[in-house]
DNA sequence: TGAAAAATAGGGGAAATGCCCTATTTGAAA
DNA sequence: TTTCAAATAGGGCATTTCCCCTATTTTTCA
């Protein structure tokens, strides 16, 4: 069968792009490029019988996340994938609200993008596993989602990030030195230098803070 | 690098068959199977250094959510993804609580199966379409998970109740006396029968297990 | 009313934490 | 190729925490 694919992105060369990435498929026939949500819902009136719309975030006159909630309402058995270039929570959260059925980074390799439009036909969501990831801790910490828009900008290396991960478990220094192979007095390092990146004092802080920014 | 890691599952048969999976694959070292939450916590204390846990859901004397918690905080490094027949809501959104890093059906093909430990491995989340789409729903429905939140029968008093939410916050017992108008030793003592209560042993463990109690 | 639970208060000691200090090695960026 | 950030490792010390102990007063409720 022959799935009907619009792309929306005011980007000309990005939208080829993926119009390029989809041409490597025949079962993938792409309708229309639209520039924008606006042009989008014009097209969609005219054009019945879309499947799936590749829907980029950042547009102008109306935006990814917007037009992904117009399109759901008036046409909800349209499959809705992001495929944009960022990817931090509050994008991602805001599509998954506004019901999108996955959610790409435009980097993604021809071949997973066809897997994951034909994953999302059949019911189930496509995600790269970044952003999979990044769902799982929106998950578990509802507190995190409440705070979306009051976060920092805090830069942790990955190895403070894993140091404060076994912290958030209520691990001793020690424990921790023995997990990840390290001395304890590298872990208090470590430790002490997280809490004057956070700008903290406790653990308990550290771990509070680095929730709500959803570092771990 | 050799990648090493554990099969947990009561189903000999089972184990075997992803066992069999991963041995199609030279960079995977199978280092023990366990069959039960029990016996896979009793094997990482004598087997350091393993890197992924492939878990079970279902089975006796400890099961795939109740030992995934206590690896977890035990050996937080350790990435754990779940590998099981059944794929209910609460069996999901229980394993994503708990700390699994990703959550795959049995009936996976080797190939998905290795792509994603080493998705996983490099901090992504590992997921079959159909449970990314569930998570999705869960993170639109904040109401569908309070039904689903695993409750233990914990009774505190008021005034512990009061101590522990200053104790989240993170001040010091000299400061919850002087806002609670007590004497330090009376926020040490309610804080010791606090640990007591929840089993645990110190501020952190305390706070989160309030959290998930809804305590607090 | 009498017993039980909760709240109050304190002592003491071992262990853990938080915060200074210095120093070497390594890998990446400029 | 130099320079800088990150990761590693350790010493020292004041403070805090955690876990025992005992003890009195207040509240609850059976």
């Amino acid at each position: 069968m022959e799935i009907k694919i619009a792309v929306v992105d005011d980007k000309f060369f990005l939208a080829k792009a993926v119009a390029e990435k989809l041409s490597f498929f025949k079962e993938f026939k792409l309708k229309f490029i639209a520039e924008n949500g606006k042009d989008l819902l014009n097209n969609l009136e005219t054009n019945s019988g879309i499947h799936l719309i590749l829907m980029d975030i950042e547009m102008p006159v109306l935006n990814g996340i917007e037009a992904t909630i117009l399109v759901k309402q008036k046409y909800p058995q349209i499959k809705i994938i992001m495929l944009t270039v960022f990817d931090n929570d509050e994008n991602i959260f805001n599509a998954i609200k506004a019901g999108a059925d996955g959610y790409l980074l435009k980097e993604t390799n021809p071949d997973t993008l066809r897997k994951g439009i034909h994953e999302t036909l059949a019911g189930g969501a496509a995600m790269n596993p970044s952003i999979a990831m990044r769902t799982l801790k929106l998950l578990r910490n509802p507190e995190s989602v409440k705070s979306l828009e009051a976060r920092e900008d805090i830069s942790l290396s990955n190895r403070e990030i894993e140091v404060l991960e076994q912290l958030s478990k209520g691990l001793r220094y020690t424990a921790i030195a023995e997990n990840l192979f390290l001395s304890p007095s590298t872990v208090r390092k470590h430790i002490e230098n997280i809490y004057k990146k956070l700008q903290v004092h406790s653990k308990l802080e550290a771990v509070q803070k680095a929730k709500i920014n959803n570092l771990i």
